[in-house]
DNA sequence: CTTTAATTAATTGTATACAATCTAATTATA
DNA sequence: TATAATTAGATTGTATACAATTAATTAAAG
């Protein structure tokens, strides 16, 4: 049997489940608030930037506009962004974060702690998780 | 600002988005034999146990039935997998893999160096990372 | 100044994911 | 043993993801 075939061998694997199980995690307080987790992210950038076009947020949260598309409609028709193209260059659309936007931060203030609290791992592994997984990112990303 | 809800102060995001981009990468190797990321780790899975049923084989993915039974029904429709209900409980529905599915394995050796190769991080790294992934795994499944 | 190239989103098509519900089969229990 | 509870998959509905293509706009080249 070929080793380098067995599933617990991989490195892809572990962070594709954890991946999907830590999203799961949010899942709950999320819902509280009507946010999916891909929103809840895309959010995070907003309340960050106030405002940015879709290729950069797209870059940001590594999301092509294929799916950023209907998202940002969905985030717009609940009210927490607004979509406007750029006057000086049609072709840049340009997301804007709105008051109703900005007030859902207050409402997410407790949930990384929450989430945190249900993944036991130290602060010296998630600070070594950390840098790993943007040195991947990094990695990738340059190609 | 608070900074819990920064993004980039997040352990979530680089772990979802790092799973993503590594799922990425096997995309191209994949897309010669015809297989999709998660049918690749299916297929993994088969290849070991040879024969098993779709909730074990979901506990071992972390994968849902909602997910599972269009999944094997394509790797069916491909002649890679057997779908046949249990006898003696005819609740449980026993994937088995075919002798094509099994031929398969061969050329797919290759493929985890390659990704591998895309993925710059030492010996170390990946093991700490292995390590911590299954261990926030097994807490989550715990609960 | 016009034709070509490049850029940005949107669209289309396919394949997950997962919560929630449903159905059939089996087990437990009163 | 009749019924309730449990279990295993399948189904339904919603929301991603992303490759590939298209459309509109802008920039660059000749």
């Amino acid at each position: 049997m070929n080793n380098e075939l067995k599933l617990e061998n991989q490195i892809c694997f572990p962070l594709y489940a954890a991946s999907k199980e830590i999203v799961r995690l949010y899942t709950p307080y999320l819902k509280d608030i009507d946010l999916t987790y891909t929103q809840y992210i895309t959010m995070m950038v907003m309340w960050e930037v106030k405002e940015i076009n879709v290729k950069e947020l797209g870059n940001k949260l590594f999301l092509d506009s294929g799916t950023l598309t209907p998202l940002l409609k969905k985030l717009e028709s609940k009210g927490y962004v607004e979509r406007n193209r750029l006057s000086s260059d049609e072709r840049n659309l340009i997301v804007k974060v709105t008051e109703k936007g900005l007030e859902l931060q207050d409402m997410c203030k407790n949930i990384p702690g929450c989430v945190a609290g249900c993944v036991n791992i130290t602060k010296e592994e998630a600070e070594n998780l950390y840098k790993t997984l943007y040195k991947i990112l990094g990695n990738i990303k340059e190609d």
